[in-house]
DNA sequence: CTCTTATATTCCTGTCAAGGAATACGTGAA
DNA sequence: TTCACGTATTCCTTGACAGGAATATAAGAG
């Protein structure tokens, strides 16, 4: 899941490409309607929507001779999700440094990478 | 809000980095128990967790003579909330590409009417 | 002060991605 | 068929970014 959300985030992570699916969020749109709206030109309009929809984060439906591009569903449930399990640990981190600290400063050299996470748990 | 979610995006798209805050969600770490958990290069960590803590996404505390680098709520928190205004589309999802598979996978809900569909014509 | 440990920074290099421009492709209309 | 429209692809150039290697900085131990 990870890797797939690192390919999700990546394409998020393009500014143009953030504006074209949050213009899709009010409903589907041709090529050329995204293209005026954003002010951006053609081609460039159609290179990142393939980068979108290779992601999984939009598909096309031929009308016309038109392309109508939407949203799908499953990559924002997948963000969502993963956003979900970093959601609960904020209210579980007050005295837990400290013992952290102990446990990790350890004989340097002959240390082959023996470490015991401190309490993850809350 | 949509330019800092692109930045927040863009950081959390680089797999490394992505494997560097699932791996900070388990509690805080030094660079160096970073470094072992992943195998990563130390110079490459700190590369990263600069770029991280730059999108807000990690501070560091200074301990000892180690730094210890921990996942901050707010972006977490942004993710989640732009992901949500996309999670209240997808039960509007009749359109006409839908209509013609609908026959097929339709379930009857209790929905006798039929929800405005979202056809933003310009 | 000197040495060591932990981390950060710099330089270099290769790769990849985004924008511009031009063009190709596909489909409906005449 | 030919034309026009909507969209996709290709080529090119430039800039950003990740990894490797070496080095610099900070601070505690002796």
């Amino acid at each position: 899941m990870s890797a797939a959300a690192a390919a999700t985030f990546a394409a998020l992570g393009e500014p143009n490409r953030l504006r074209i699916v949050e213009l899709l969020r009010d409903g589907p749109r041709p090529v050329n309607a995204i293209v005026q709206a954003l002010g951006l030109r053609q081609p460039q309009v159609s290179k990142h929507l393939r980068v979108l929809g290779e992601s999984g984060l939009v598909t096309a439906e031929p009308v016309h001779r038109q392309r109508i591009y939407r949203l799908e569903p499953e990559p924002f449930d997948a963000i969502a999700e993963w956003t979900e399990s970093f959601e609960r640990l904020w209210d579980a981190r007050l005295d837990s440094l400290g013992d952290l600290l102990a446990s990790l400063d350890r004989e340097p050299g002959t240390d082959d990478g023996h470490r015991d996470p401190p309490s993850p748990r809350r």
